[in-house]
DNA sequence: CTATTATTTCAGTAAATTCTGAAATCACAG
DNA sequence: CTGTGATTTCAGAATTTACTGAAATAATAG
């Protein structure tokens, strides 16, 4: 591995949790060492510095395009790809939760509703029927959450999470004002 | 497997579920059937239900009492160990939060700043120590959020999570009643 | 104690996944 | 076209992870 120590460190450290989050490891190492980079870097580049196989590391950045997570470059007079992450950490993160949903969330709720569909017949079905019932409430609460959280624009987004638990005394003197539900004050000007 | 149709496609589809989030297939498919099941169960129901061999339940079952995720509860004149989750979905979501934090997270956090302690040699280094700053600062506002949020009663959390983007109108309104930062309106009356 | 039943441990095996090198395909310059 | 370099594919090898059965340990009842 032809790295410096600090981005040795980091790499390893990131291959590491990748894998624990159901990442393959050098997946996560490719990605850390592109997080870290200043400019992009094509394969051949990559497998100097991590030593993978050349095949390794070209399944490695068709697993981050899939996912969405490298951005292709190129250079004039060179026709090799050539791949970054985004310098926005936010976009990252955004482009993380929503693959993710997309694959695993989604899906999962379809999986719920499609089940509550069937009418239990049973008290054992019955209580699973109300579990599952509720386990979907509770996605379609943190998704539709999760929504409106991203349709922000991320500086509002950061002073939201800033202002964390301040939030609720700030929504106790808000609600004296607005009177909780904020639909037609009744005056007449809606949009 | 023992399972009506119902339970056997939910077990399956979390089984699967659980395997994409880094955690064992069988552990996820246990749990999933615990989840569903309105009474506690013991080792053997587990094995006959699942099919496992009865030395990968206990392993299971081990893992899931690691990780905070299953109570464990006893019959009068029964000496056998029944397992359960917890009723509140509320509190299942905090506890893998909560675990994956401790596991995860505050670990990376901990190298992060390690490795920020290195000062920068080279223009490289320095880039690299430069992004590693900004995803230091990103994680900590996001778990010091989640600590905010975590320290909500149950109730609370519901109705935040449930106002998502309405809260950015309402914040617009209760800004311009109480300025934005909430330290020290100079009434001389501070706690 | 001893017998009985519950649970865990662990070494070996099975299965799944990751990784590689060789060959195929692709993309373009000449 | 043809040649050269870039990239991908894919079958098998290597590695890792999961699972099992047998044996050990633990817990309790008699």
């Amino acid at each position: 591995m032809q790295l410096s120590p600090l981005q040795q460190e980091f790499v390893l450290h990131f291959g590491e949790m990748g894998s624990r989050w159901g990442i393959n490891r050098t997946v996560g190492q490719i990605y850390a060492l592109l997080f870290l980079e200043a400019a992009p870097l094509n394969a051949e580049q990559i497998v100097e510095r991590l030593g993978f196989s050349r095949s390794n590391v070209s399944m490695g950045l068709k697993e981050l395009q899939a996912w969405n997570l490298v951005r292709l470059k190129h250079l004039p007079d060179d026709r090799r790809d050539y791949f970054t992450t985004p310098d926005d950490l936010w976009e990252i993160v955004r482009t993380l939760v929503d693959e993710r949903k997309k694959r695993e969330i989604d899906p999962t709720l379809s999986k719920l509703r499609e089940l509550q569909m069937q009418t239990p017949s049973n008290p054992a079905e019955q209580h699973a029927h109300q579990r599952i019932g509720e386990l979907r409430e509770l996605i379609e609460l943190l998704t539709g959450w999760y929504g409106d959280m991203n349709r922000l624009e991320t500086e509002r987004l950061v002073q939201l999470l800033a202002l964390g638990s301040k939030l609720q005394s700030l929504l106790g003197k808000a609600e004296k004002i607005v009177p909780l539900s904020r639909k037609a004050p009744a005056t007449g000007k809606e949009s």
